[in-house]
DNA sequence: CGTCTATGTTGATAGGTGTCGATTCAGCTC
DNA sequence: GAGCTGAATCGACACCTATCAACATAGACG
């Protein structure tokens, strides 16, 4: 149900274009950022205590119904941009931090490689195809 | 015809939830990356030649019309990411780093603030509104 | 088991988006 | 000015998306 998001070598300023591949795999993260509902939910989430928020935490800061935010979330959670998790009658919802770091570097500048961010899995995996490991 | 993107204090991984008119701008310039062909077409002026590229340059890599490329141009023009300028017959296409590199931040784990990537114009405006310089 | 609460799913609908062909516009060259 | 080339706009169409109300599901609790 999720999608592969492959780990790049190029960026977006970089003197390698993406590939047709790599781009469709990206615009499907990018087009779950395109909403303002799902970056406000994303940066809700990631805020709250814990680094998780139920979706009872979530549906109280916006003027939408419950089905629309259960919506919003479903689109993170294909985007591999979140996890849920049920415990109870619960469920929790936590960000991907290492995903959304892919993303931020596949944005960032790449003239200045020394400085350039290296997260964990980002650094470990390049140009090899990782499997996000979203919620089943 | 283009927006204003406000520097922000906030990022999608802080503490401080992104307020509504943040996350709505911010959606703008997502969207406009939320599309291969856009990802794509970024790249590609990005990685030409001289930073910048024509039209011309850039139909040639999709199997697309030309008014469609040219309405994908559009987008990311009004959504700040590049600017146009004519010159003579062509319209040359340049991105604007500032303005990626922002939205990199905005993505980027702050919780680091040292090492955190800081970009001249992003740095300097931190919490005012910066007008996006983007094409008339 | 029955009921209650919290979430997810479905179906419907209005509006948005990507694409194209046809046309128009801008600037060069003759 | 006439004609040519590169690029933008227009109108139309198919498809996608955000939203809601209604319903279904999961687990807790009596």
């Amino acid at each position: 149900m999720s999608i592969q998001l492959p780990v790049l070598c190029s960026s977006v300023q970089t003197h390698e274009p993406l590939t047709a591949y790599e781009a469709s795999e990206l615009a499907t993260a990018f087009k779950a950022l395109g909403d303002p509902v799902r970056l406000r939910l994303l940066s809700l989430i990631a805020a709250h205590e814990g680094g998780e928020a139920c979706v009872c935490d979530l549906t109280g800061a916006f003027e939408l119904s419950q089905p629309t935010i259960s919506h919003h979330l479903k689109v993170l959670r294909e985007a591999g941009l979140v996890t849920s998790q049920r415990r109870a009658t619960w469920v929790y919802y936590q960000v991907v931090p290492h995903r959304i770091a892919l993303l931020a570097d596949v944005l960032a500048p790449s003239d200045d490689p020394t400085t350039r961010r290296s997260h964990s899995s980002v650094a470990s995996g390049c140009c090899a195809p990782v499997a996000a490991g979203a919620t089943s």
